[in-house]
DNA sequence: CAGGCGGCGATAAGGCGTTATCATTACGGT
DNA sequence: ACCGTAATGATAACGCCTTATCGCCGCCTG
């Protein structure tokens, strides 16, 4: 069964406090904070089971730096900044953009990423 | 000084005749048809010098798949085949994109990634 | 509150993409 | 054609991220 440890409760804390896609550094270096024995296994461990859960969803951006973010967010897009490598949200979507395939290519899903700096690194 | 090998002639034809991003496998795969021998170390070595010569350009899709394109075609975005993994062109782009990133961000550019079935997997 | 067992955490091991090594090959200037 | 040397290619080594191992800890049920 399913047990309820302070470490699992502090990752789920980080993500509800974080509001912005992370990076596994992030998670550890975070839920540190709120438990300081806190092991990459664990990390790694926990973020898998939530993302079986549905709890969490992962974010592949560009480059390969897999990040994770909270599930039950509607379609949303991301920001990564150039200069602090973290990732933003970006709640809008050009909506056209399935459009712009070529014949004959049936599109699923899609991906839009902007990069740059972010509020704090201006 | 820099030699013409038969090897660095077959990686710019794979290029050229391609029309697409190709991963490094598929550099390699092409390549061996032209040079038998050709080898993942020289593959590697001339994709770096073709990219610092700027005449190869790196493409980083969602997922970590690294790719690489010729540097001198203008904007454009990729769709990525979900059955058969092979990258193409998109070549337009919806241009207020980067009007969506929030305040105080500065958008420096942007990936558009398509995912779905290509031509040939539909 | 006691005991079973699921979870933790330090570290070893694994996987994968890339680069280094080094003997051999072959390009290109003379 | 010859020779110096850059390039090749098989393979070892590397780096990074992720997973496995295993003794210990602590959550939960009875």
């Amino acid at each position: 069964m399913q047990r309820d440890t302070r470490q699992r409760r502090a990752i789920r804390r980080v993500f509800t406090n974080a509001g912005r896609p992370l990076s596994l550094d992030e998670i550890l270096e975070y839920g540190k904070r709120i438990v300081p024995s806190l092991g990459v296994a664990t990390v790694y461990r926990n973020v898998k089971t939530l993302v079986g859960e549905g709890w969490l969803s992962r974010v592949k951006l560009p480059g390969g730096g897999l990040r994770y973010e909270l599930a039950d967010r509607p379609h949303h897009h991301h920001f990564l900044c150039n200069s602090c490598d973290q990732a933003f949200d970006v709640p809008r979507c050009p909506d056209e953009v399935e459009a712009l395939a070529p014949d004959g290519f049936e599109v699923e899903s899609h991906d839009l990423t902007l990069f740059g700096l972010c509020a704090a690194c201006t």
